[in-house]
DNA sequence: CGTGTATATGTCGAACATCGACACGTAAGC
DNA sequence: GCTTACGTGTCGATGTTCGACATATACACG
Protein backbone atom coordinates (compact mmCIF):
# COMPACT_ATOMS: atom_id res chain seq x y z
CA UNK A 1 0.00 0.00 0.00
CA UNK A 2 1.45 2.97 -0.96
CA UNK A 3 0.84 6.91 -0.07
CA UNK A 4 -0.70 9.35 -2.10
CA UNK A 5 1.66 10.67 -5.30
CA UNK A 6 3.92 13.09 -3.69
CA UNK A 7 2.89 16.75 -4.83
CA UNK A 8 -0.30 15.63 -5.91
CA UNK A 9 -2.21 16.34 -3.11
CA UNK A 10 -3.81 20.04 -3.84
CA UNK A 11 -4.78 19.08 -7.23
CA UNK A 12 -6.37 16.07 -6.12
CA UNK A 13 -8.33 18.00 -3.43
CA UNK A 14 -9.20 21.00 -5.51
CA UNK A 15 -10.80 18.43 -8.02
CA UNK A 16 -12.55 16.74 -5.97
CA UNK A 17 -14.19 19.88 -4.55
CA UNK A 18 -14.66 20.86 -8.27
CA UNK A 19 -16.35 17.81 -9.44
CA UNK A 20 -18.74 17.14 -6.02
CA UNK A 21 -19.05 20.81 -5.02
CA UNK A 22 -18.61 21.60 -1.15
CA UNK A 23 -17.54 18.60 1.13
CA UNK A 24 -15.74 17.93 4.32
CA UNK A 25 -12.12 17.13 5.21
CA UNK A 26 -13.28 13.62 6.28
CA UNK A 27 -15.57 12.94 3.11
CA UNK A 28 -12.73 14.52 1.00
CA UNK A 29 -10.30 11.43 2.36
CA UNK A 30 -12.67 8.85 1.40
CA UNK A 31 -13.45 9.75 -1.29
CA UNK A 32 -10.10 9.74 -3.13
CA UNK A 33 -9.19 6.32 -0.85
CA UNK A 34 -12.70 5.29 -3.27
CA UNK A 35 -11.19 6.07 -6.25
CA UNK A 36 -7.42 4.80 -5.19
CA UNK A 37 -9.83 1.72 -4.91
CA UNK A 38 -7.67 0.90 -1.64
CA UNK A 39 -3.83 0.95 -2.77
CA UNK A 40 -3.12 4.02 -1.13
CA UNK A 41 -3.87 5.45 2.30
CA UNK A 42 -4.58 9.19 2.86
CA UNK A 43 -3.56 10.08 6.60
CA UNK A 44 -5.27 12.14 8.34
CA UNK A 45 -1.55 14.07 8.85
CA UNK A 46 -1.78 15.30 5.54
CA UNK A 47 -5.67 16.35 4.51
CA UNK A 48 -6.50 18.53 7.50
CA UNK A 49 -2.67 20.65 7.16
CA UNK A 50 -3.00 20.19 3.52
CA UNK A 51 -6.88 22.08 3.54
CA UNK A 52 -5.44 24.69 6.03
CA UNK A 53 -2.73 25.56 3.72
CA UNK A 54 -5.28 25.64 0.66
CA UNK A 55 -7.42 27.95 2.48
CA UNK A 56 -4.81 30.46 3.57
CA UNK A 57 -3.69 30.37 -0.01
CA UNK A 58 -7.48 31.39 -0.81
CA UNK A 59 -8.00 28.48 -3.18
CA UNK A 60 -10.71 27.36 -0.80
CA UNK A 61 -13.07 28.40 1.61
CA UNK A 62 -14.68 26.79 5.21
CA UNK A 63 -18.08 26.90 6.21
CA UNK A 64 -19.71 25.31 8.89
CA UNK A 65 -22.11 23.54 9.07
CA UNK A 66 -24.33 19.60 9.46
CA UNK A 67 -23.23 16.72 7.71
CA UNK A 68 -25.70 14.10 6.19
CA UNK A 69 -25.14 12.14 9.59
CA UNK A 70 -25.63 15.40 11.81
CA UNK A 71 -22.69 15.94 12.85
CA UNK A 72 -20.94 19.39 12.71
CA UNK A 73 -18.87 19.46 9.73
CA UNK A 74 -16.52 22.21 8.02
CA UNK A 75 -17.43 22.08 4.42
CA UNK A 76 -14.65 23.53 1.67
CA UNK A 77 -15.92 25.15 -1.65
CA UNK A 78 -13.75 25.79 -4.34
CA UNK A 79 -13.32 29.58 -4.96
CA UNK A 80 -12.77 31.86 -7.99
CA UNK A 81 -9.45 31.75 -7.78
CA UNK A 82 -8.92 28.28 -6.69
CA UNK A 83 -10.55 26.84 -9.70
CA UNK A 84 -7.82 29.11 -11.61
CA UNK A 85 -5.26 27.57 -9.51
CA UNK A 86 -6.90 24.30 -10.47
CA UNK A 87 -6.29 24.59 -13.90
CA UNK A 88 -2.90 25.75 -13.66
CA UNK A 89 -1.92 22.32 -10.86
CA UNK A 90 -3.55 20.13 -13.93
CA UNK A 91 -1.03 21.85 -16.56
CA UNK A 92 2.03 21.22 -14.31
CA UNK A 93 0.74 17.86 -13.84
CA UNK A 94 -0.01 17.07 -17.10
CA UNK A 95 3.44 18.53 -18.14
CA UNK A 96 5.01 15.99 -14.92
CA UNK A 97 3.55 13.08 -16.47
CA UNK A 98 4.38 13.75 -20.30
CA UNK A 99 7.90 13.83 -19.37
CA UNK A 100 7.86 10.56 -16.86
CA UNK A 101 6.05 8.52 -19.84
CA UNK A 102 8.84 10.04 -22.11
CA UNK A 103 10.81 8.82 -20.17
CA UNK A 104 10.10 5.57 -19.31
CA UNK A 105 8.86 4.59 -22.72
CA UNK A 106 12.57 5.90 -24.45
CA UNK A 107 15.05 3.12 -26.02
CA UNK A 108 17.99 5.09 -26.73
CA UNK B 1 9.59 26.49 -15.57
CA UNK B 2 8.42 24.01 -13.62
CA UNK B 3 10.68 21.55 -11.13
CA UNK B 4 11.02 18.11 -11.74
CA UNK B 5 7.80 16.15 -10.57
CA UNK B 6 8.42 15.79 -7.15
CA UNK B 7 9.23 11.95 -5.77
CA UNK B 8 10.08 10.74 -9.24
CA UNK B 9 13.79 11.72 -9.32
CA UNK B 10 14.84 8.13 -8.37
CA UNK B 11 12.41 6.79 -11.09
CA UNK B 12 13.81 8.92 -13.92
CA UNK B 13 17.91 7.83 -13.22
CA UNK B 14 17.31 4.68 -12.66
CA UNK B 15 15.48 4.35 -16.10
CA UNK B 16 18.22 6.55 -18.10
CA UNK B 17 20.46 4.74 -16.75
CA UNK B 18 18.94 1.50 -17.52
CA UNK B 19 17.96 2.87 -20.99
CA UNK B 20 21.61 3.95 -21.83
CA UNK B 21 23.98 2.45 -19.94
CA UNK B 22 26.84 3.46 -17.75
CA UNK B 23 26.59 7.55 -17.45
CA UNK B 24 27.97 10.16 -15.03
CA UNK B 25 25.78 12.46 -12.91
CA UNK B 26 26.56 15.50 -15.50
CA UNK B 27 25.51 13.55 -18.33
CA UNK B 28 22.44 11.96 -17.08
CA UNK B 29 21.30 15.21 -15.68
CA UNK B 30 21.65 16.98 -19.43
CA UNK B 31 20.02 13.93 -20.51
CA UNK B 32 16.60 14.66 -18.90
CA UNK B 33 16.79 18.38 -19.35
CA UNK B 34 16.53 17.23 -22.70
CA UNK B 35 13.80 14.80 -22.78
CA UNK B 36 11.89 17.83 -20.55
CA UNK B 37 12.14 19.83 -23.58
CA UNK B 38 13.78 22.78 -21.97
CA UNK B 39 10.55 23.45 -19.70
CA UNK B 40 11.48 21.85 -16.34
CA UNK B 41 15.47 22.52 -15.00
CA UNK B 42 17.11 20.27 -12.65
CA UNK B 43 19.37 21.50 -10.14
CA UNK B 44 22.83 20.15 -9.06
CA UNK B 45 21.61 20.44 -5.51
CA UNK B 46 19.03 17.78 -6.78
CA UNK B 47 21.31 15.66 -8.89
CA UNK B 48 24.30 14.56 -7.07
CA UNK B 49 22.17 14.04 -3.70
CA UNK B 50 20.32 11.38 -5.03
CA UNK B 51 22.94 9.56 -6.76
CA UNK B 52 24.55 9.19 -3.46
CA UNK B 53 21.54 8.17 -2.23
CA UNK B 54 20.47 5.63 -4.75
CA UNK B 55 24.42 4.38 -4.36
CA UNK B 56 24.08 4.28 -0.48
CA UNK B 57 20.57 1.69 -1.04
CA UNK B 58 23.04 -0.03 -3.70
CA UNK B 59 21.08 0.09 -6.66
CA UNK B 60 23.57 1.89 -8.70
CA UNK B 61 27.33 1.10 -8.03
CA UNK B 62 29.81 4.49 -9.31
CA UNK B 63 33.36 4.22 -10.79
CA UNK B 64 35.92 6.52 -11.96
CA UNK B 65 36.68 6.84 -15.64
CA UNK B 66 37.47 9.59 -18.23
CA UNK B 67 34.56 11.29 -20.38
CA UNK B 68 34.65 11.76 -24.08
CA UNK B 69 35.64 15.05 -23.46
CA UNK B 70 38.52 13.83 -21.44
CA UNK B 71 37.54 14.94 -17.75
CA UNK B 72 37.88 12.62 -14.71
CA UNK B 73 33.98 11.48 -14.19
CA UNK B 74 32.12 9.09 -12.25
CA UNK B 75 30.34 6.95 -14.12
CA UNK B 76 27.28 5.32 -12.52
CA UNK B 77 25.96 1.99 -13.47
CA UNK B 78 22.49 0.35 -12.32
CA UNK B 79 22.79 -2.80 -10.29
CA UNK B 80 20.76 -5.90 -10.60
CA UNK B 81 19.20 -4.71 -7.07
CA UNK B 82 18.76 -1.20 -9.51
CA UNK B 83 17.14 -3.25 -12.16
CA UNK B 84 14.49 -4.70 -9.82
CA UNK B 85 14.13 -1.25 -7.81
CA UNK B 86 13.28 0.07 -11.04
CA UNK B 87 10.72 -2.21 -11.50
CA UNK B 88 9.14 -1.42 -8.80
CA UNK B 89 9.24 2.10 -8.96
CA UNK B 90 7.23 1.84 -12.69
CA UNK B 91 4.72 0.30 -10.94
CA UNK B 92 4.38 2.61 -8.31
CA UNK B 93 3.96 5.40 -10.97
CA UNK B 94 2.01 3.63 -12.81
CA UNK B 95 -0.48 3.41 -10.07
CA UNK B 96 0.00 6.84 -9.13
CA UNK B 97 -0.91 8.32 -12.75
CA UNK B 98 -3.60 6.20 -12.88
CA UNK B 99 -5.44 7.69 -9.78
CA UNK B 100 -4.61 11.11 -10.56
CA UNK B 101 -5.90 10.50 -14.37
CA UNK B 102 -8.76 8.62 -12.57
CA UNK B 103 -9.81 11.95 -10.55
CA UNK B 104 -9.05 14.47 -13.02
CA UNK B 105 -11.78 12.63 -15.42
CA UNK B 106 -14.22 11.95 -12.70
CA UNK B 107 -17.50 13.80 -13.56
CA UNK B 108 -18.90 12.89 -10.51
C1' DC C 1 50.30 33.30 -21.82
C1' DG C 2 45.96 34.74 -19.87
C1' DT C 3 41.11 34.52 -19.90
C1' DG C 4 36.65 32.78 -20.52
C1' DT C 5 33.40 28.98 -21.12
C1' DA C 6 31.47 24.49 -20.80
C1' DT C 7 32.13 20.51 -18.28
C1' DA C 8 32.01 18.16 -13.89
C1' DT C 9 31.37 16.98 -8.74
C1' DG C 10 30.10 18.17 -4.56
C1' DT C 11 28.21 20.61 0.07
C1' DC C 12 25.15 23.32 2.87
C1' DG C 13 21.11 25.29 4.97
C1' DA C 14 16.42 26.33 4.15
C1' DA C 15 11.87 25.21 2.70
C1' DC C 16 8.25 22.17 2.34
C1' DA C 17 5.10 18.09 2.14
C1' DT C 18 3.84 14.04 4.12
C1' DC C 19 3.60 10.60 7.61
C1' DG C 20 2.29 8.20 11.91
C1' DA C 21 0.77 8.79 16.39
C1' DC C 22 -1.79 11.09 19.38
C1' DA C 23 -5.71 13.97 21.46
C1' DC C 24 -10.27 15.31 21.52
C1' DG C 25 -15.13 15.27 20.72
C1' DT C 26 -19.96 13.65 19.07
C1' DA C 27 -24.09 10.84 17.01
C1' DA C 28 -26.20 6.62 16.73
C1' DG C 29 -27.11 1.83 17.74
C1' DC C 30 -27.24 -1.87 20.85
C1' DG D 1 -23.46 2.74 29.37
C1' DC D 2 -20.55 1.05 25.77
C1' DT D 3 -18.75 0.74 21.28
C1' DT D 4 -18.11 2.17 16.75
C1' DA D 5 -17.91 5.22 12.94
C1' DC D 6 -17.49 9.89 12.14
C1' DG D 7 -14.91 14.15 12.29
C1' DT D 8 -11.18 17.86 13.21
C1' DG D 9 -6.94 18.88 14.56
C1' DT D 10 -1.70 19.00 16.33
C1' DC D 11 3.00 17.50 16.75
C1' DG D 12 7.60 15.89 15.83
C1' DA D 13 10.20 13.30 12.60
C1' DT D 14 11.57 12.26 8.10
C1' DG D 15 12.88 12.86 3.52
C1' DT D 16 13.25 15.40 -0.97
C1' DT D 17 14.34 19.18 -3.46
C1' DC D 18 16.02 23.75 -4.12
C1' DG D 19 19.29 27.62 -4.73
C1' DA D 20 23.64 29.26 -3.72
C1' DC D 21 28.12 28.41 -3.17
C1' DA D 22 32.89 26.16 -3.68
C1' DT D 23 36.15 23.89 -6.47
C1' DA D 24 38.53 22.06 -10.41
C1' DT D 25 39.84 20.97 -15.27
C1' DA D 26 40.00 20.81 -20.68
C1' DC D 27 39.93 23.52 -24.41
C1' DA D 28 39.47 27.47 -27.54
C1' DC D 29 40.69 32.00 -28.57
C1' DG D 30 43.25 36.20 -28.62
Amino acid sequence: MSDIPAGTLDLLILKTLHTLGPRHGYGIARRLEQMADGVMRLSQGSIYPALIRLEQRGWISARWGLSETNRKVKFYSLTRTGARRLDVERALWAQSAALVARVLESES
